[in-house]
Formats: C-alpha cells, structure tokens, sequence
DNA sequence: CTGAAAGCGCTTACAG
DNA sequence: CTGAAAGCGCTTACAG
C-alpha cells in the first residue's frame, strides 16, 4: 500500500548507532530533562530532517491512549447556527493541536447514542454534545467514566456538567418587552413541544416578559418530531387565523420563523404592519428579507471559543472537578418586521 | 484514566483456554473460512455478550493500517451549500462504517495543505477535497502514493482524478437563456477573480449563451481574497452605477448575489423590475426574499451520494484504475426576481 | 547520560 | 481445526 515504507524511530536508531529511547525523548522534548547531549540531539535533530521522519500517530495513540481528537455531536451541521459553531470550534481546536469527529444526531435519541459509542470507540479525547432529550444517562456515564465532556445550547437540571450557551431567557425577555414597548400587547410565541431546556428558557423568558405588562399568553408549540415544513405552515396558520387578536409573533427558532412567514403568506397577513414578527437566531440573509427580519442573535465566536476552552481546560487538568456553567448574552437585532409603521423599505440592517 | 480495565481479546482467550488467533478470526467472521466449531464459536460469542467486549479501534488501525476515516477537506463548513453536502456525506460515511475528520480550507492553498498533510498524520483512508487553485502538486502526490481522492466542486484541468459536480457550464448557460429569452439584452456576470474550473465553467456557460443571442458581455470579477463584505458591495456598486445599461445581473456564487442586493439597494434598483436577478446557489430563504430570488439550484443529495460512492469504491477496489469524472445537472429554480413586469408578491416558490 | 526490553491489543503467516 | 509467536511503532520503567 504504502508507496515507500515509513521511517521509524528504530531507523532513526539504527543509522545512529543509539538507542530508540533516546531518540524518541528527544522527540518528545525530553531531551533537557533527560540530559541528553547537545550533540546527539543535533545529530538526530538533523536526521530527522533529512529521512523525513514522520511519527506515526496511530501507534503513538494506541500506546498513549491519547488520540488528539475532539468528538463533536451536533444536531445538525447544515443548520447554520450549528455549522458556525462548528467552523469556529474546528478553528480553534486545529490551532490547539486537536482534530474533530463530527456527527449530527437530528435530535434522535438513539443515534446520539451510537455515535456517543462510536466517538468512544476511536477513543476521543472529550466531546463537545449538543444533547437531545433523554440522553442523561449516556451523558452522566462519561462524566463518571472522566471523560471530559461539555454540553451546548441545551443542558439538563439536575446533571453536573460543564455548559455554554447563550441566555436563552434573557434574550428572549428582551425581545419581547421590545414588541410590548412598541405597542403589541397580543404577541403570539411559537415553539415546539421539545422539552429542551433552551426552548423552556426562551418560552420562560416570553411569559415573565408579558407578565411584567399583563399581556395575554398565546402559545403555540407544533410537534417536534420529523414533520415536514408544509405541515408545519399548516399548523402555524391554522393557529394564527383562530387568534385574530394576535398582532406579533416570536418565533423560537430559525426554522419557525420561515415557515411562520409562508403562514402569514397564505393569510395575507403584511409583516411588519399587521403582523410584527421577531424570530430567534439571527441570520445573515434576515436584513435582506422585506421586510427585514428581527431577530435574537447568539454570539457565535464566543460560544465557541468558549466550548473549546472549557474541553481544552478539562483535557489539560482533569483533576479540576469544577463544572463550569457559562450563559452568555444575546443580542437583539432590530429591524423593520418588529417596528411599528414600517413600510417596507429595501434592505435595513 | 480508564474507569476500569477494558476486556482485550487475550482475556478472552485466557477464560476459555483457547489462543487468540481463534478468537480474532471469530471476531473478523473468518471462523467459517478456518473451520472453527461451532460450538466454540458460541462459546466465544457467548464470552463476549457477557464480558461487553469492544474491540481496540486503536489497536486495530495499527495493526491493519486502516482507520475507517475519510477525510473531508471543504472550503467552509459555514456555508450553507458545504454544510449540506457535509451533511448528507456524513450520513452516508456512517451507515457504511467511517467516519469523517472535517477542516475547512477557506481556499487557503497553505491550510490545505497542512490539513492533507494532517489527514495523511491520521492515517486517513480516503479524501474528499474541495481543492483550492494551486494544489494540484499535493493532490498529484496523494494519487501517486494510491490514496483514495475524490475532488469535487471543482476540478484540475491535466490532472487524472475523480471527481463530482455539478454541471457549472450548463447550469449558467441555461440560467442566461432565461434571462435572453425574458427580454434582458445587457445581462452583467459578476463573479471573483479565481482561476477555479467551476468559475470559469460558469463564465464559459454565460458567454456561450449571450453569443447565442449576439448579447454584450459585462464581466465583472471581484478580487477573491479575504475582501470584507463592505468592500464587494462597494464594488459591485461602482460596477452597475458605470454600466447603465443593464438590466439584468447573474450573480456567480450566493455570497455575491447577497452583496449585490445591498448594491441594487444602494443604487435604488429594484429587483425583479428594473433589474433581474439570478444567482448561483439555491438557498431555502430565497424564496422568501422579496421579491423572490431565481437561483440555478446544485443536487446536493446526489453530489453528496456520488462523492462517497467513488471514495468508498476506490476504497474498496484499490485495484482499479479508472477514474470517474461526473457532472450532475443544475436546476433553474425561476422566481420572481428574473421574470418580466413582476410585482413584488408576498411568497413565490 | 544512555540502552535493553517490556508491553499496549491487535492480525496473520507458519506450523502441526 | 487450533495454537505459539512475531511484529506493527511507539513510550517508559528500570537499570547501570
């Protein structure tokens, strides 16, 4: 297979006249600690070069147990909120020597479970998880087994585990206290019946928001499982035409809010005017809809780079035993479908 | 580290008295092939259920040389099209037994190559590439060495390898046709400035079209590298400001299309009437912009199918030769934004 | 300061 | 039909 056979450490040895451990401390930058001569280390440093050594990095892993690798389990790398986190984590973690395994787990239970398995299997050095409910157990398995494990943008009550997400109630508070300033007391909130704890924060953050300013509660949480967009749109129309007095949505998610709009479509409804809407996760292309979309923006970049440190940090030091719980702010991005009297303008960022 | 001691197939050969060459070649299904009894076979099977056995990956890709990984090398994982080929890639890999190392490029011929070269470290079975302009050398060695490689989105003229895409040529040129065929005589391309085959497949596409109809060419190429939006915009602004008789614009990638809405913002072009609009790159919102967005949509479940099919049966068949080059055909998703005397509708798909 | 050797957990050619 | 043993390329405790 191999075109030309790889050089070893023995090889190295063997031109030398010295022995592999030598060799392989000077690899490893042992070579000060073991007091090895200036000149040999020369001599194999230059040796090195020229035969083009290269470890290898199986049989390194295999005998160290350690492999370098980050396991990252998302819940799906086409979305885009994901696939962000995803670009940044990969950023940082090649920056930091580490590699990732991926695998989206479309929220299923059991395919989290297999790739949990299969993550174990290759002997990842810690996983980054987006959990989807129920998986608990597998989660609190690894934590007791010293995996180094961090959660993302949802967490479990009750588990002890190192999380980073943004403040999905705050974020969502503010958002709704800006469509009450702006004179919408019949704010509609669509969401799923996952019992995710981001969904149950966004949706704590709404009621606390309206509570504040008496406002009615309309609820509408369309089924999660795998329903296709047209049944959603389905669903949110029906919901919206039986509450005429409905005059703003938040939707809780990204997905919601594009199938909202096809809703509103079919009720003719003009966003911005009869209808202000503000959704959850912002998007690049939300500024160029008409009218431009308002959303809750996440903070991406620190996110991740959070995520990343806080494996890094317990890869490094895994006596430290202190979970870490990080919420970081949203930020709202207003825009003309949340504003009063807007008439749609072309593009407004 | 490890909460307990793993079983080893020494273990199990020990309990039952046997050697572990019996038990590997159990493990491996080759029990028939030796004649192993079948009453052993059971008593091994039945030692492994009890003893939770799972088999060293580790130690297994040292031995063999294979790691059952593929690695996959894409110029951004962030944007929407590789994020779903990624996507469906993924899924496939998995349901075959490998999984995937993932790097974006960012088109970055160093990155790229420290990221092949990473790969090649890991002992990658296999590549899949988005390949940016001048790595056909490190791409050229890879296949020498008889490392599965598959490019795809784009290819290197002279330079035998397999590869998947979409129909780059024709997907534009029929895009242009539209434009022609719906009155538009000073259609613009806006695309950047890379030597990239399926840029200049797309440019090729959209000059065969205009001659077919005698139609002026208005090229603009934007200088590729790491240009902030603000920037393209701008140019793409001073572009259309200069040439007044336009009337309509291909935009060659979805990153253009969105800095050239901001442009026809900013030069207060509407969209769909004085200016028709098409881009390359379908995108689930398109449809929901305003007015509707025409895009030449690439197939991206197929593309993603084919990639792995050709990597796996290289994989798989190390022995045949052959490469494949395979083109899939676009489709022209009309929308509002390049038809005739549209006004703006509310949802178009 | 440096070396000989064991061992990580597998696979497989060889032997009987 | 099954076993004893070598070997993949490393790291590291032990010895001197």
């Amino acid at each position: 297979m191999q075109a030309k056979k790889r050089v070893s450490i023995a090889d190295i040895a063997r031109q030398l006249n010295i022995s592999v451990t030598t060799v392989s401390f000077i690899l490893n930058g042992k070579a000060r600690e073991m007091r090895i001569s200036d000149a040999l280390i020369k001599k194999v440093e230059t040796l090195i070069q020229q035969t083009n050594y290269q470890p290898n990095a199986l049989a390194k892993s295999f005998r160290t147990g350690k492999t370098n690798t980050i396991g990252l389990l998302i819940e799906d790398i086409s979305n885009p909120f994901f696939a962000q986190i995803a670009r940044q984590i990969e950023d940082n973690a090649y920056k930091r020597g580490y590699r990732i395994f991926y695998a989206s787990t479309e929220n299923s239970i059991e395919k989290a479970r297999e790739m949990i398995q299969l993550f174990a299997d290759r002997h990842v050095d810690g996983y980054i998880i987006t959990a989807p409910a129920g998986i608990e157990a597998e989660i609190k398995t690894l934590i007791e087994m010293k995996r180094p494990v961090v959660l993302f943008d949802r967490y479990f009550k009750g588990l002890q585990t190192s999380y980073v997400g943004v403040d999905n109630y705050t974020g969502t508070y503010d958002a709704v206290i800006h469509l009450l300033e702006n004179g919408s007391r019949n704010i509609a909130f669509v969401t799923t019946d996952s019992a995710q704890s981001q969904m149950k924060d966004r949706l704590a953050g709404y009621k606390k928001a309206l509570q504040e300013y008496g406002a009615t509660a309309y609820v509408k949480k369309i089924p999660f499982d795998g329903q296709e967009g047209k049944e959603v749109t389905r669903h949110i129309t029906a919901y919206l035409h039986s509450k005429s007095k409905v005059d703003a949505v938040f939707f809780a998610t990204n997905y919601l809010l594009l199938r909202g709009l096809e809703a509103l479509a079919v009720l003719g409804k003009k966003v911005g005017e009869e209808m202000r809407v503000v959704s959850f996760d912002d998007h690049e292309f939300f500024a160029l809809f008409n009218p431009a979309i308002t959303a809750v923006a996440q903070p991406v970049p620190e996110i991740a780079s959070q995520l990343i440190n806080l494996l890094l940090q317990e890869l490094e030091q895994p006596d430290i035993q202190e979970k870490q719980f990080i919420q970081l702010p949203a930020t709202l991005h207003v825009r003309a479908s949340s504003v009063k009297k807007t008439h749609n303008a072309h593009v407004n960022n």
